[in-house]
RNA sequence: GCCGAGGUGGCGGAAUGGCAGACGCAGCGGACUCAAAAUCCGCCGUGGGCGACCACGUGGGGGUUCGAGUCCCCCCCUCGGCACCA
C-alpha cells in the first residue's frame, strides 16, 4: 500500500475536528502558552507566505502541546478593507458577500493544511459581533481624550480615495496598498493620541528580549526621539512671534535666517501684513509648495525652494536681526514647523544659503583648530567641537554648550528643553464604506456626540451600493446618515468615516480568549490567564505598522484596567518569518510566479508542503520555492511510510519492553539506540531553543536513514527498532501530523499523537562509546584515531604521541609544543 | 547619509574557536526492468597524483591564536529599514 496522503489527510482532519482535539480552556494546573499568528486578510486564497507562517505556528503549537503546555491557538480573518470594495465594483457584488465567500474558502484551506486551531475561538472582524467592540474601544478612548478630531495636513491617496496614517505611507512617499504617490490635504480627521505613549513605547523596547533586534531598531527609528529646546523668536516690528525647535541650541549664535513651513499658520499673518503685491507672492508660493506630492517634497538633496517674506526675526541670544524665509524643506508636522537656520553647521541650511546667498557664521570649531573661514567651507560642519563666536560660551565643548545654553534659555524664559518624537498621532478615519463606522453623530446643537454604549453596535448598512468611481458608499445612504442626536433628540448626521483596519487588528488576540463575550470585548479573567502572547509569528512588514499599534492598544487596554497592570506589552516573543521567493522574486500575480496552495496539497499533500517549507530554510530567512525540493520532501515521507509498512510484521512482533542502554552489548544495537536518543535530543533543542526547524528535519532524515538500513535479527533488535520508529513518528508529528498519526495507528497505538507526550532523550544513550581523536601537525589534519572518551589531557596526548602513525609523521621534526583537547584532538607544533 | 541583516560547492543550506560543506536538491555511475517510471546502492568543492595521499579553498586585505567560516581592524558587494525629522 503506497503513501495515500489524499485519503490519510482528510481522515485525520475529520477525526481531530470531531473529537475536538484542539479545544482549549484555562487550566491553572498546566503551564500556558499563547501561540499567535498574524491572521490573514481574506483576499481569496492562502498563499505560500501563509503556508510558511501557519506551518511554523502549527508546528510550535503541536510541539508545546506534546510537551505538556496548555496551548492557546486560534485564527481569524482581518476582513475589513479596500480590496473588498475594489472587488465588489469589479465583480458587481457586495463587499460582504465577496469577503465571506473568501473566508469560507480560506477556512477550508486552513483545515486542509491540518492546522490545529480551536475553531470555536475564531473571529471575523467585519461582523458586528466583533466591530461593536472597536466602537466600544473608540468610545473609551474618546472619554479619556485619547481619540480626538482635528484639522491637519494629512496624507491623501487619490486611488484609494481616502486618507492614510503616517505608518501607511511607505518607501519614498507612496500608499502602502496601491503605491500611488501620496499628497497632503488639510482635512478634519480622527486621531488616536499614540504620541502620549511614545516614551513608554520606546522604554519597553529594552524589555522585549524575545524580539529580533532589527524589529526593535526599526521601531526605535520610527518613534525617533530627540532632545532639544523649543524657544520663541519675536518678529521685528510686529506683535508676532514664532516657535522653533532645535537639538543644537549650542549653534544659536550662528543663525543667519529663520525658515518656516509653507503650511505654517503664521504665513497668512505675515501675508496680511504685507503690501498687496508681496502678499500675493507669499500666498502663491505657499500654495504651490504645499500642493506638491510627498515624493517631490522629501527628495533628499533635491533643490531647495524658498521665498523671503521680507520680515525680520530677532535672535533671542544676541538680539541680531535675520530674514524670515518660507522654505519647502521645513515640515509642518515635525517640531514646530519653523527652524533657526544655521548654515555653517547644518547641511540643509548650508545648501539653502548657498542657493539664496544668505550669510554664514561658524560657531563651532574643531579642537585645536582656528575658526573656519565661511568662504572656503564646502559643506556644513555638523560634528561636535568647541564653541566660538558665541559670547561667554566660547570654549565649551558641544555637549556642554548644549547644556549651558539650554539652562540659560530656561532661566531667561525664552524657551524650554523638551523631547520631540518623530512618531505622529495615529490617523484612524477613512473615507471608505467597508470598515467599522465611527460611533459619533454631528448635531447642530450639541456638536460631536458619541453614540451611547448601550446603543452599540452602529451597524454598517448592508444595502449600500459601492459607487463605480470608488467614493464612500456611506455618503449614498441618507437614511442611515440621518439620525437623532442621542443627547438632544434633534436631527443629527452620522459620521460617515470608518476606522482604519489596523484598529481591528490591534486587539483581535484578546478576542480569541473570550469568544462570543457579549458584555465586554473579552473577559478579564481570560486575559489574566493567557496574556501576554508567548510567541507571535508573522511577516516583518508589520514592524512599524501593526506591531506598534498593537503595543499601543495593549497599553491603553491596561490603562482601562481590563488586564492586570503588569501586562503592558502584548507579545513576549516575536518570530518574523522570511519571504517566500520564486525565481529570484517575491511571488506575485503580476510576475506569474505564484504557486497555488490547493494544487500543491492535491499533488503532494499538506504534510509534504509543510515539511518542505520548514526544511528549505531557517524560518527568519527568505526561502526559495523549489518544485524539486517539494518532490524531495514528498520522497522522504514515502520512505517513512515504507519504513513502517515494510517492517510491519517485525514492528508488531517486537517486545513492548524497551532495553536500557546498559543492557546492550552489541555495537550495532548501541549505535542505533544512540542515534535515536541523540536525534530526540537535537530535535528538541532545535525546536525549543533555536527555532531551527530546518536542522531538526535534517536530524529526522538521518534517523529515518539509520532505521531503514537497520535489519533487526532478534527481539532486542526489534524492540530498539520499534523504539526508533516510534520516536521518529513522535518527533515528526508536529511537522507532518497526518502521516504520523496514520502510521502511529498502524503500529497499534491507542492514543493519538495529537495528545501524546513528546519523547525524552535518555542521558545514558547519549554518551559515546568511543570518539574520533584528530591528530593535527601545526594545525593541519594528519591522522584520526578511535579512542575511549573521557581521557585526561595528559593521557590523551601520551596515547596519541605513542601511536606508530604519529611517530612516523613526526620523524625528523622537532616538537615545540603539544596541545591536547579531551575527546577532540591533539595538535603538535613543530619547529620549521 | 544613518541603522540592521547577510556574503560558505552547480543550488537551498549545516558547522559551543577544534575533521568546512551535515541534511536535501541537481548531476554522474550502477542494480532491478523487455523498457520506462518508482525504488535501492555508490560517487559528488577545486587542482595534482595510478595510488595511499598532497596542495588550495568559507567576498577581499591585515591581525589575534597551537588552531579562525566563527574573534578584532580596514575594505568590497547584496538585501531590508529609515531619511530635508531641525
Amino acid at each position: 500500500m503506497a503513501y495515500e496522503f489524499g485519503a490519510i489527510e482528510p481522515k485525520w482532519q475529520k477525526r481531530w475536528e470531531e473529537a475536538g482535539s484542539f479545544h482549549v480552556e484555562s487550566d491553572d494546573a498546566k503551564p500556558k502558552f499563547y501561540c499567535l499568528e498574524m491572521f490573514p486578510y481574506p483576499s481569496g486564497a492562502l498563499h505560500m507566505g501563509h503556508l510558511r507562517n501557519y506551518s511554523i505556528g502549527d508546528l510550535t503549537a503541536r510541539f508545546l502541546r506534546m510537551n505538556g503546555y496548555n496551548v492557546m491557538y486560534s485564527t481569524g480573518f482581518d476582513s475589513f478593507g479596500m480590496p473588498a470594495e475594489n472587488a465588489a465594483i469589479k465583480m458587481k457584488t457586495h463587499p460582504a458577500k465577496w469577503t465571506l465567500r473568501n473566508i469560507d474558502h480560506m477556512t477550508a484551506q486552513f483545515k486542509s493544511m491540518g492546522c490545529s486551531y480551536d475553531w470555536r475561538r475564531t473571529v471575523k472582524t467585519c461582523l458586528p459581533d466583533y466591530y461593536r467592540w472597536n466602537q466600544w474601544f473608540f468610545l473609551q478612548m474618546l472619554k479619556k481624550g485619547l481619540a480626538y478630531r482635528k484639522h491637519a495636513p494629512v496624507n491623501w491617496c487619490e486611488t484609494c480615495g481616502t486618507v492614510l496614517a503616517n505608518e501607511q505611507v511607505i518607501g519614498d512617499g507612496v500608499c502602502w496598498r496601491c503605491g500611488t504617490p501620496v499628497v497632503k490635504k488639510g482635512l478634519d480627521q480622527w486621531f488616536l493620541r499614540i504620541t502620549d505613549y511614545a516614551q513608554e513605547l520606546l522604554d519597553c523596547i529594552d524589555g522585549l528580549d524575545g524580539w529580533p533586534e532589527r524589529v526593535l531598531t526599526m521601531q526605535k527609528n520610527w518613534i525617533g526621539k530627540s532632545l532639544g529646546v523649543r524657544f520663541n523668536i519675536e518678529i521685528a516690528l510686529t506683535d508676532l512671534s514664532i516657535e522653533a525647535f532645535t537639538t543644537r541650541i549650542d549653534t544659536i549664535f550662528g543663525i543667519t535666517f529663520v525658515a518656516i513651513a509653507a503650511e505654517h499658520p503664521i504665513v497668512n499673518e505675515l501675508a496680511e501684513r504685507s503690501a498687496p503685491e508681496k502678499r500675493d507672492e507669499i500666498l502663491d508660493f505657499a500654495r504651490r509648495m504645499s500642493n506638491r506630492s510627498a515624493i517631490e517634497r522629501t527628495a533628499v538633496g533635491g533643490d531647495k525652494m524658498g521665498l523671503d517674506t521680507g520680515f525680520k526675526a530677532i535672535n533671542p541670544a544676541n538680539g541680531g536681526l535675520v530674514p524670515i524665509w518660507i522654505a519647502d524643506y521645513i515640515l509642518m508636522d515635525y517640531g514646530t514647523g519653523a527652524i533657526m537656520g544655521v548654515p555653517a553647521h547644518d547641511q540643509r541650511d548650508f545648501d539653502f544659503v548657498r542657493k539664496y546667498g544668505l550669510g554664514m557664521i561658524p560657531v563651532v570649531r574643531r579642537e585645536g583648530e582656528p575658526i573656519p573661514d565661511p568662504e572656503s567651507m564646502t559643506s556644513a560642519a555638523d560634528a561636535d567641537g568647541i564653541a566660538c563666536n558665541s559670547g561667554r560660551f566660547d570654549g565649551l565643548p558641544t555637549p556642554e554648550a548644549i547644556e549651558r545654553i539650554g539652562e540659560w534659555f530656561e532661566e531667561k524664559g525664552w524657551g524650554t528643553r523638551e523631547t520631540q518624537y518623530r512618531l505622529r498621532d495615529w490617523l484612524i478615519s477613512r473615507q471608505r464604506y467597508w470598515g467599522t463606522p465611527i460611533p459619533v453623530v454631528y448635531c447642530d446643537h450639541c456638536g460631536i456626540v458619541p453614540i451611547p454604549e448601550d446603543q452599540l453596535p452602529v451597524e454598517l448598512p448592508m444595502d449600500a451600493v459601492i459607487p463605480e468611481n470608488g467614493g464612500n458608499a456611506l455618503l449614498n445612504c441618507p437614511d442611515w446618515i440621518d439620525t437623532a442626536c442621542p443627547r438632544c433628540g434633534a436631527r443629527a448626521r452620522r459620521e460617515t468615516d470608518t476606522m482604519d483596519t489596523f484598529f481591528c487588528s490591534s486587539w483581535y488576540f484578546f478576542r480569541y480568549l473570550s469568544p462570543g463575550s457579549g458584555e465586554a470585548p473579552f473577559r478579564p479573567e481570560d486575559a489574566r490567564y493567557w496574556m501576554p502572547v508567548d510567541l507571535y509569528i508573522g511577516g516583518i512588514e508589520h514592524a512599524c505598522l501593526h506591531l506598534i499599534y498593537a503595543r499601543f492598544f495593549t497599553k491603553v487596554i491596561s490603562d482601562l484596567g481590563l488586564v492586570p497592570p503588569d501586562v503592558r506589552e502584548p507579545f513576549t516573543g516575536l518570530l518574523t518569518q522570511g519571504m517566500v521567493i520564486k525565481d529570484g522574486a517575491k511571488m506575485s500575480k503580476s510576475l506569474g510566479n505564484v504557486v497555488d496552495l490547493d494544487e500543491i496539497i492535491r499533488k503532494y499533500g499538506a504534510d509534504t508542503a509543510r515539511l518542505f517549507i520548514l526544511f528549505a530554510s531557517p524560518p527568519d530567512k527568505s526561502l526559495d520555492w523549489s518544485d524539486k525540493g517539494v518532490e524531495g520532501a514528498n520522497r522522504f515521507l514515502g520512505r517513512v511510510h515504507r519504513l513502517v509498512e515494510e517492517n510491519m510484521a517485525s514492528l508488531l512482533a517486537s517486545p513492548r519492553r524497551r532495553a536500557a542502554m546498559s543492557e546492550l552489548q552489541d555495537d550495532g544495537k548501541r549505535d542505533l539506540k544512540r542515534l535515536i536518543h541523540s536525534t530526540i535530543d537535537r530535535v528538541t533543542r532545535d525546536i525549543r531553543d533555536e527555532r531551527q526547524f530546518n536542522t531538526a528535519v535534517a536530524r529526522l532524515m538521518e534517523l529515518c536513514n539509520g532505521l531503514a538500513s537497520f535489519k533487526p535479527r532478534d527481539d532486542t533488535d526489534r524492540a530498539i527498532h520499534r523504539e526508533g520508529v516510534e520516536s521518529l513518528l513522535l518527533c515528526l508529528s508536529p511537522f507532518c501530523p497526518h502521516i504520523c498519526e496514520e502510521l502511529w495507528e498502524m503500529l497499534g497505538s491507542e492514543e493519538w499523537l495529537a495528545v501524546s507526550r513528546w519523547p525524552e532523550a535518555d542521558p545514558d544513550a547519549l554518551k559515546a562509546d568511543c570518539v574520533t581523536i584528530v591528530l593535527q601537525i601545526n594545525g593541519k589534519l594528519r591522522e584520526q584515531f578511535r579512542m575511549t572518551p573521557g581521557l585526561s589531557r595528559e593521557e590523551l596526548s601520551n596515547r596519541v604521541m605513542a601511536m606508530d602513525e604519529t611517530r612516523a609523521r613526526l620523524e625528523g621534526l622537532e616538537v615545540v609544543k603539544i596541545i591536547s583537547v579531551p575527546d577532540k584532538l591533539v595538535n603538535v607544533v613543530t619547529k620549521k
